[in-house]
RNA sequence: GCCUGGGUGGCGGAAUAGGUAGACGCAAGGGACUUAAAAUCCCUUGGGGCUUGUCCCCGUGCGAGUUCGAUUCUCGCCCUAGGCACCA
């Protein structure tokens, strides 16, 4: 331990420790409780930010202490390595995507290690690699066996500036999830899961993730919509054809007044074709086809459609319906097909006053009248039914029952679920993937690759072709192949490649045996191991990747490869990391390095116009107000990086980031050095004070028991909470009061060895937050084993008592006084001492007491 | 529009089962050390009032309520962040 805390000097010292002892290295151990912990692992886009830098800590105390708890950890790190960006910077540096991955990883990995984190790095994993992607392409065959993945043509969601298909999880108010770029509407034969057979399954076990944040599961539970309601048929006129729909208000059916298809919908060309619409119903789909997602998914988007030249009649009512085709249907949603209850929707009314068609009550408000001539908007609250045949007089809510059942028993429709989650579209017309492990052959259709062939190596000799699309398709090298049902000499690959989702949906079963090569996994690893224990990332990823993860363990669960059902038992969703904005007129946004902020109102250095300090928002390119964690590493070190990032927020908030709060916890480092060099003559030859509280006294007395408060506080605090902050403001307190004791005089031996204790138990309960920092001293005080290997401290139940409590006074409710007592002191005594309180006097003096609450060692309220 | 969070000093944030609001840190001010500065150490710091006291009044987004007592529980509003959204 050097005179001056030297962070360049030490942490690159213990990290070479850590890796040469191989403390990290796990294995399964029936004998040691297990604990797996994992961290998102990250897209190596080339250096980590101050995201990664706060998850990773985050993931890496509760590790660390975990591990001081006698768990055997498990703590994997990995790449999410597959995705466009390799392939659009390939394509700038006239590179390749495996090369720029690779290399980025390199150069991660190296962060992550300056950064002290305490991963078993025998287990890395990268998706990219075929020994990865050869499982996922085994599952993907044997999902196919079981028909859990289907090809089917349909309208996906197209980015064009991406070349590819977007899942409806990847599409944000109708753009690109990536890009940004407006997202269009596109017919093309994909490759779907089948996740929405698991809809009611994803959607019950939401309730049992009692880990999670609630908000994570209510968003997922709104992203499946599971609605109930009913499928009716109704039947074409002049067809034996009947459209469905589906409805959550069948109580209103008999109000239904004219049927609106999606412009997708199959039925509208074929109704139109040869009447006289055909022309005008052709093109108003053309235009449908055309408009951008975003503009036809704005709830204030003109409600407008075409009559397709054909009646319906509703079931219920006997009424002839026109068909039209309107905007606002939605092909993905229920059935394409709506039927429309002007009096009781305002879309549909909306509709109606367009297009004049007519409205009729079938619900009405409770004792008041309503008129489908004059009602200015639709009623779509609870009421009394009319216009209903036999159903008149009821409670809308009963008929919605009632009504049910008649059209089930007359075969009309019947009571159904429609859920919003939609089948998980994977196919990605890009390179850079793992490749769909299918075969396309002219006599025999779509074949599967036979398993002996796996894994389907993307090829590497591909040019990256400019504007992103696929090389896949024209190298012949790869696509050309023969058909493993017929022989026949021509066959070609599915050119294809997955989502990386994918990937992203089983990597936490691949680490637990990441260099199995017979299987996906090792199955006795994989049962030790899962599910995860705590799960920590992003909320960015709230519906995303967390719900594939489930579908997935949910998969692997059915095909008896795995026995959880449920990946992650306990999931914490750490805040964004946050820093101010800075504008100029003229420049847009600027690096905090281009603002002169030495003047009285900052300005812009190239032009001198005053720069308004705007909002604080996440850290982002395009904001320019992001913090390279590679600076703080210089100036600072892992442990004062880290210790900013606990210290600041607690871990479910956003973080703000400010240069004196890294300063500060600098400061703190700095000080407990001080601290521990000053006092380490002295404690050197004593051991920790262990013995009874009772033995000490004075100030002494009250360290111990300061040392054992902090022990109770600090375990609390990360155990049950997570909340870092408060843990390390509590070591703070206890370094406060050490220093609290005078040095100056000759140091008796109780006072040694109080103090060791101190130092001793500031250092461990630090340990999981600034590890190097730690070692360095617990080796110094003479440990010749890993702070890591010594165990967490217990505290002492006695050492907590105090033979003196103070106890606060309040005059009806408000505090008047307070004063110290023995802490054994009974009711009777408290009420007494306070009533004879000369403060209190004054307050109570000649009213009547009305009643004296006494609360155990803590107050007395006097209520007059 | 619907669903989730969150509103506490100049700032980040504490208050774990309704019981001393503002722990800890930052910033600011004062002092000590120093020829000086940095670093360090000590003190003050929610607002207001005066009779400077272990004083009084106000104070946790706003308005009610429950309670001896509410930052904490209930109801109604306002603001703000995030998610979903023509979902039939």
């Amino acid at each position: 331990m050097d005179e001056r805390y030297d962070p360049k000097a030490i942490e690159p010292r213990w990290q070479k420790y850590w890796d040469e002892s191989g403390l990290f290295k796990v294995a399964e151990d029936p004998d040691t409780p297990k604990y797996y912990l994992l961290e998102m692992f990250p897209y190596p886009s080339g250096k980590i930010h101050m995201g990664h830098v706060r998850n990773y800590t985050i993931g890496d105390v509760v590790g660390r202490y975990k591990r001081m708890r006698g768990f055997n950890v498990l703590h994997p790190m990995g790449w999410d390595a597959f995705g466009m960006p390799a392939e659009n910077a390939a394509i700038q540096n006239n590179s390749h995507p495996a090369r720029w991955t690779y290399e980025n990883i390199d150069a991660m990995r190296a962060q992550l290690k300056q950064m002290g984190f305490s991963y078993d790095w025998d287990r890395e994993i990268a998706t990219c690699h075929p020994r990865y992607y050869h499982w996922e392409q085994w599952l993907f065959l044997k999902m196919y066996e079981k028909e859990m993945v289907y090809r089917k043509e349909s309208f996906v969601n197209w980015c064009k500036t991406c070349q590819t298909v977007l899942a409806n999880e990847q599409v944000e108010q109708g753009a690109c999830w990536r890009c940004g770029k407006t997202v269009r509407q596109k017919k093309l034969a994909q490759w779907f899961f089948r996740i929405t057979d698991y809809a009611d399954d994803l959607l019950e076990y939401c309730d049992k993730l009692d880990g999670w944040p609630e908000k994570v599961t209510t968003m997922q539970k709104n992203w499946i919509g599971k609605s109930f309601g009913a499928e009716i048929r109704f039947p074409i006129e002049d067809s034996e054809t009947r459209i469905s729909v589906f409805t959550t208000r069948q109580d209103t059916v008999f109000g239904a007044t004219f049927m609106c298809l999606a412009p997708e919908h199959p039925l509208v060309t074929e109704l139109s074709q040869s009447t006289e619409q055909e022309s005008a119903v052709a093109e108003f789909v053309d235009r449908m086809a055309l408009l951008d997602r975003s503009d036809r998914a704005m709830e204030t988007y003109e409600k407008e459609g075409v009559f397709v030249g054909a009646y319906c009649i509703n079931p219920m009512s006997g009424r002839r319906m026109p068909i039209y085709t309107a905007n606002f249907a939605l092909m993905e949603y229920g059935t394409g097909a709506v039927m429309s209850v002007p009096a009781h929707d305002q879309r549909d009314f909306d509709f109606a006053r367009k297009y004049g068609l007519e409205v009729i009550v079938v619900v009405r408000p409770e004792g008041k009248p309503l008129d489908g001539a004059s009602m200015d908007e639709a009623y779509t609250g609870e009421g009394v039914m009319l216009n209903s045949g036999q159903f008149d007089g009821m409670s809308n809510e009963d008929a919605k029952e009632a009504i049910a059942a008649h059209m089930d028993k007359e075969g009309i429709g019947k009571k159904t679920v429609s859920y919003r989650l939609r089948d998980w579209g994977i196919s990605r017309q890009r390179y850079w993937g793992a490749p769909i492990p299918m075969i396309h052959c002219d006599r025999c259709g779509v074949v599967p690759a036979p398993e002996s062939d796996l894994p389907i190596e993307l090829p590497e000799e591909a040019d990256l072709l400019e504007g992103g699309k696929s090389p896949l398709p024209t190298l012949e090298s790869f696509t050309r192949t023969t058909c493993p049902k017929c022989g026949g000499a021509e066959a070609r690959r599915e050119t294809d490649t997955m989502d990386t989702f994918v990937e992203s949906s089983w990597y936490f079963d691949r680490y637990c045996s990441p260099d199995c090569d017979t299987a996906m996994f090792d199955r006795e690893a994989v049962d030790y191991w899962m599910p995860v224990d705590q799960y920590i990332g992003g909320v960015e990823h709230a519906i995303l990747h967390l719900l594939y993860s489930r579908y997935f363990t949910r998969v692997l669960h059915d095909l008896g490869l795995i026995d959880c059902k449920e990946p992650f038992t306990r999931l914490l969703t750490q805040g964004m990391v946050c820093k101010e904005t800075t504008a100029c007129p003229e420049h847009g946004f600027l690096f905090p390095t281009q603002v002169d902020w030495s003047e009285e109102t900052p300005n812009c250095s190239i032009c001198r116009n005053a720069v308004t300090v705007g909002r604080v928002e996440k850290m982002s390119k395009s904001k320019r107000n992001v913090i390279d964690p590679n600076t703080l590493l210089e100036a600072y070190g892992a442990d004062t990086t880290r210790l900013f990032c606990l210290f600041a927020a607690p871990p479910e908030r956003d973080l703000e980031w400010s240069e004196q709060g890294v300063e500060g916890g600098y400061r703190f480092l700095n000080r407990v050095w001080r601290l521990a060099l000053d006092w380490m003559e002295p404690i050197q030859p004593v051991t920790a004070y262990s013995g009874s509280p009772d033995a000490l006294d004075g100030n002494l007395r009250d360290l111990y028991r300061k040392i054992h408060e902090t022990i109770r506080r600090v375990t609390g605090d990360i155990e049950d909470r997570f909340h870092f902050n408060t843990a390390i403001s509590a070591v703070m307190e206890l370094v406060n009061a050490m220093y609290g004791i005078d040095r100056s005089k000759p140091v008796e031996a109780s006072t040694a060895g109080v103090m060791r204790l101190g130092l001793e138990t500031a250092v461990l309960l630090l340990s999981p937050m600034v590890p190097h920092f730690s070692e360095e001293i617990w080796s110094t005080l003479g440990h010749e084993k890993s702070v890591l290997l010594a165990p967490w401290p217990e505290y002492r139940k006695d050492a907590l008592q105090k033979e003196e409590i103070t106890i606060v006074v309040q005059v009806n409710g408000k505090l008047r006084s307070r004063f110290d007592i023995s802490a054994d002191a009974d009711d009777d005594t408290l009420k007494e001492t306070a009533l004879a309180d000369e403060r209190v006097q004054k307050f109570v003096a000649g009213k009547p007491i009305r009643k004296i609450i006494v609360v155990k060692k803590k107050l007395v309220n006097i209520v007059v």
